[in-house]
DNA sequence: ACAATAATAGTAATCATTACTACTTTTGAA
DNA sequence: TTCAAAAGTAGTAATGATTACTATTATTGT
């Protein structure tokens, strides 16, 4: 993979703004500072991060596919209300891989959890 | 909701077709036997059951949406391999739910999960 | 039997994403 | 340092899933 300054800022993008922002979300933060860029790059690169492990895919948020600087083995939860979403610590989930596949005999490697609710901003407001 | 025909036949065709179709095969299905019902039929109506409980929805698969007769609460593995979706069944999975809104004070009202990995039969090809 | 309402088929439009293409950057060896 | 091969880019067209629109048809309660 060649260096490029469209995919840095990309990356730089995605961590400086941990909201787990869409392709398009990125790209219309980028056009701010590299007005020329195209989405196609942009879905392009983090296609590439996500393949090369640098950055993650969330998807079965929403219709579109959204994306995480956070690499580490962790869950989501997105907000009926609000709309945010956050992240789920693994440490606060069972081991679900485990019990499953100890069940079932399936052969376990990826495990998407998406949970959805009201956050604690938006239980007060009720 | 007023009865229709069109909408019987497709509650009985995901019935009969434990498959997790999307609402494409579902069309494709159902030609055979209703040779000029219009796909966008059959997404207004997959979602109408959907909304009233009567279906659900599985998100995260692959690009498109698929469909479950199966309402009780359980889960979905997706094989790398053969594709196939398979049902897990609540009992062999942790209570996710409890432990998240315990640990972290979100309110939760769906939890979506979707496993991948090797089905039994495609761990045998290897 | 009939009017109100909901549903339908067929088609056009939208949204997210990928594919294509001519041009530009990067990179590593001569 | 050049310079050619490989990879990347902008811009645009194409694709695939899904929804919206519209004129017509079916259902339902009176």
């Amino acid at each position: 993979m060649k260096y490029s300054k469209q995919r840095e800022l990309i990356l730089k993008t995605l961590q400086e703004n941990p909201i787990h922002p869409t392709a398009d979300e990125i790209y219309q933060l980028l056009r701010l500072e590299l007005p020329n860029i195209s989405l196609g790059t942009v879905y392009r690169n983090l296609n590439q991060l996500s393949e090369s492990g640098e950055v993650m895919k969330i998807t079965g948020l929403d219709g579109s596919v959204h994306f995480d600087h956070n690499t580490h083995k962790h869950y989501h939860f997105i907000c009926n209300k609000c709309n945010k979403v956050y992240d789920i610590p693994a440490k606060d989930v069972p081991d679900i891989e485990h019990s499953v596949s100890e069940h079932t005999g399936l052969y376990i490697s990826e495990c998407e959890l998406v949970l959805k609710g009201l956050c604690r901003d938006c239980q007060k407001l009720n």
